[in-house]
DNA sequence: GCATGGCGGGAGAGCGCTCTCCAACGCTCT
DNA sequence: AGAGCGTTGGAGAGCGCTCTCCCGCCATGC
């Protein structure tokens, strides 16, 4: 097999220079229209494909990004960070939304984990390599080192989600209080009385505002306490945080779970001691991710955008890729209710 | 801030050639140890980073790979086949397993995924771009053209499960036939007499190697017909399919599910039907995925391990990629029962 | 004593591309 | 008709690295 060939090939085939190749492949400045139809022969000819090894080289643009996630897993080499991450459909839900902006703009992401300080290095590292122009990050733990490692070494990143401290960094986020509200105006409206809530983990602001999103929103109806477990956004811990909500109110009649994986753990649990969803028990998710659909009965849920979030994301990153003095900016979305069965 | 800096300039500090400071980074020849000092001292001093496009330029090599997920999915735009393929667990687990074996090496894998020609074609010429050594592809589809066309470009690439069609290309897989009988053994020691199957797509190897090894095995303890119904591995399909099975066969007692996701939509169709599991009927999964665990009750299943077959294949890729005339392998791994609650 | 050979180091040629210059050309305007 | 200008194509200098030569040095052998 021969070696791949290159622009002199091309340009040998076409009779014309190596640049005006590259001026019609890069579609840069005028080209006589005649010229560019038999580069474009030529191309077709040879089966040229540009090298992106050497255009980089010149550029220094990679045209690849990462896609990290980013937090830290109960270390145990039985079941590593990165395959927990995999579990959550949430995480899903931010990746697809990433490649589905990117694809068509013919980049594809990088997956990284970096839930060690040695990982987090190592990923620094590989930044400024050059094997990417920048990073999308999601994080799965409150206090991430990485965000700012990544400003220190000024890389292009955009975070999922509002950093715990405040960094110049852009991000998305969803306006986790106002989703909170709809989810407590909702279980009012179907009548509860009794309500509790099983949180995320405290330390993040998402969990946090959920939290207190719920609880003024509850207050505002008349309902100044309200009782919460705290999860850390697993199935199973939703289903331990929801035995021993019950256990300690047994008269709850409503419960606010602060994601749908946690709502799945939590529905088989209401069952086991008797409870009817949503007649005895009304129960709201968050997300609306597939855990949501794939309960049994299918979640009511506040639903964030999420795959839209991730392709705005991607967006933000290339527009600072592109221009690296690009104003730090964050976009906020609205959740919405969704209204299945389980309330 | 400066340009980073570049061999030329931790040379300069070094006071050494070029040749030299590589060397040392390479770990080539023999370079006396008091003046790999210096060379190191400067690099951290200086903070260089190799440039990798500069080093794939002259050693055509990326130290990237590519992880493809390829097949065909339900063609809709708001249902994107990339969000589906996240919602299956076993992608999860092979993504995992590929990552934990790559990230030590210091590569990362590039996320593609290939469902239509158009999508394809991107890959083949992303990888001819030199974005990639290789590529580590899982399909969910049987007659994945994705194969042939690595192969017709000898892109080094290795396959998770058997083609459809024989191509020289290496492969890693599990022994389904072997497990199949595994899940009939156990359902007739749990004294099951009338048991049925719900197998996957059946153009796809694996499917039918799981639904004839199962058959073939109740045969051998003396039952010779097993009602079978079609899924197609996904959660929906198996609710669909046990929906289905028991409508034509009320009186089941055993039922052997050809992966978890559909045997965890099966299980809530048993309850609604009033069938306790695993009492009145016993269910057996295949993969072992999340989905297995997440279940109530938990599944009894067959465990293949993905994880170690997915880094195989990484390590397989790895050894075509470093010597491109390295001969077609495939290795098949044993699966073993792992019971649970459900039968 | 001189040829031999191994070893450590430097010089320099590219890898394939982009992009800045510059030359050539045809047009308008004076 | 010649100056001035915009347009189009070519020449060539790198981008940062690896790797093949080659050279000088010292230990060794006759």
């Amino acid at each position: 097999m021969p070696a791949s060939p290159t622009l002199e090939d091309v340009a040998r085939a076409a009779g014309v220079s190596r640049a005006t190749v590259s001026r019609v492949i890069n579609g840069i400045r005028n080209v006589d229209p005649m010229i560019q139809e038999t580069v474009r022969q030529a191309i077709a000819e040879t089966g040229y494909v540009p090298n992106r090894a050497a255009r980089s080289l010149v550029t220094r643009r990679t045209g690849a990004i990462a896609l990290i996630v980013s937090g830290a897993g109960e270390e145990s080499g039985e079941n590593p960070f990165h395959s927990q991450v995999f579990a959550d459909p949430f995480f899903g839900r931010v990746a697809s939304g990433v490649v589905g902006f990117l694809r068509p703009r013919g980049i594809h992401p990088i997956l990284m984990f970096a839930e060690t300080a040695e990982a987090r290095a190592q990923v620094i590292a590989y930044l400024r390599q050059g094997n990417a122009d920048g990073a999308v990050l999601v994080s799965t733990q409150a206090q991430d080192p990485l965000p700012r490692l990544l400003v220190d070494a000024s890389l292009p990143a955009v975070l999922f989600a509002r950093p715990a401290e405040p960094i110049p960094i852009s991000y998305v986020d969803v306006a986790h209080r106002t989703g909170a509200k709809l989810a407590a105006d909702h279980l009012v409206a179907r009548g509860r009385r009794r309500v509790g809530t099983i949180s995320g983990p405290l330390d993040v602001p998402a969990s946090q505002d959920r939290l207190s999103g719920f609880r003024d929103a509850m207050a505002a109806h008349g309902y100044p306490y309200i009782p919460c477990v705290e999860g850390n956004f697993t199935l199973n811990s939703g289903e331990a945080a929801m035995e021993r909500l019950l256990a300690e109110h047994p008269g709850l009649d409503g419960v606010f779970i602060a994601n749908d994986l946690m709502a799945q753990g939590a529905l088989p649990v209401l069952r086991h001691h008797g409870r009817r969803v949503p007649d005895d028990v009304a129960v709201v998710g968050f997300d609306d991710s597939s855990a949501a659909t794939a309960s049994r009965p299918p979640l009511t849920t506040i639903r964030h955008p999420v795959e839209d979030m991730a392709a705005e994301m991607a967006r933000l990153l290339l527009a600072h890729v592109d221009d690296l003095d690009q104003p730090v900016t964050s976009i906020i979305f609205e959740p919405s209710l969704v209204i299945r069965d389980s309330a």
